[in-house]
DNA sequence: TGCGGTACGAACAAACTTGTAAGTAATGGC
DNA sequence: GCCATTACTTACAAGTTTGTTCGTACCGCA
C-alpha cells in the first residue's frame, strides 16, 4: 500500500511466509477490510459509491485503498466509463470468487465459537 | 497484545468487524504467525522450544506473544509442568482444531492462484 | 460564477504490529 | 562461584496499517 522498505526484516519475513500456500492464501486477504469488501461483490459488480454506502464507518480513503491493492493483487476488476460525473465499477476476478465457500466456512466457524458461553447457558440454565 | 487505546475509531471499527461471524473468526488468525503456528500444532502438542526450531526466522518474543494471545483467545491451551529447567506445553483447543479444514481449503487455493502464470506455459507453451 | 455530484489523491497523524537486544529465574554440573 | 539450559520478560526501535482532513477534475444547472 504505502510504500515498503525492501530490505527490512519485517519485509524478509514476509517473503519466507508466502512461499507457503497457506500463508500466502491469507496474504492476499489480510488487513481490516479486504474480506468485507469480496463478501459484499460477491452479489455481483459494485460501483464505487454503492460499496461506500455498505460500509458506513470505512473511510473513503480505505475503500480505495483497499480496492486498488485487491486490483493490484488480481482480485477484483476494474471498470472505468468515461462519463461525467464518473462512474467506476468493481467485481470479483475468478481468483477472489473461489475465496466463496472458504468465507462460508469461517463464516460457519464464527458463529460457532463466537459466543459459547451463551450456548452453553441455553442448553444448562 | 500492547495495551490498546479503548475509544480510537480504530477499536470502535474492530467493534463492529466482530460483529460479523466471517471477520470475526478471521480476527481471530490475524497477524502473521499465528496461523502458522496452528498449522504446526495440528500434529500435536509441541514445547516452546520446539515451536521455536520450527520457524528460524520468527524471534521469541514474537512467538511467545502470539501463543500468549492465542492462549487468551482459547485457540491453545497451554501447560506449564513445575521443573527445571522450565517445561511448557501447547497444544490446540477444539476450536483451533476446527480451523483444519479450512486452512487445507486456503492451501488448496493458494497452490492453485499462487503462480498461475507458471501453469499456463506449462499448458500453452 | 458558484454549487452539486462522483471517484478519487495527497499530506499528515495516530494506532497497531513486528523486530532487536538484553535480562530474568531456578537448578544441576564443573 | 560460574556457566548452561528453558521459557520467558522488558525496554526500545522500526515498520506497517488505519484514520482525518482537505483538495482535485469534470460537466450540467441555476
Amino acid at each position: 500500500m504505502a510504500a515498503r522498505k525492501k530490505n527490512s526484516t519485517y519485509t524478509r519475513n514476509e517473503e519466507h511466509i508466502i512461499e507457503c500456500d497457506l500463508t500466502y492464501a491469507v496474504n492476499k486477504i489480510n488487513g481490516r477490510w479486504k474480506i468485507l469488501i469480496i463478501s459484499k461483490l460477491e452479489s455481483g459488480k459494485m460501483r464505487f459509491g454503492e460499496l461506500k454506502k455498505e460500509f458506513p464507518y470505512m473511510t473513503e480513503r480505505m475503500l480505495t485503498l483497499q480496492l486498488r491493492a485487491m486490483e493490484q493483487d488480481g482480485l477484483v476488476k476494474r471498470t472505468v466509463y468515461a462519463e461525467i460525473p464518473p462512474r467506476v465499477e468493481y467485481e470479483l476476478t475468478e481468483m477472489a470468487l473461489a475465496f466463496g465457500p472458504i468465507f462460508k466456512q469461517l463464516s460457519e466457524w464464527g458463529g460457532k465459537y463466537r459466543l459459547p458461553v451463551k450456548a452453553t447457558v441455553e442448553g444448562e440454565g
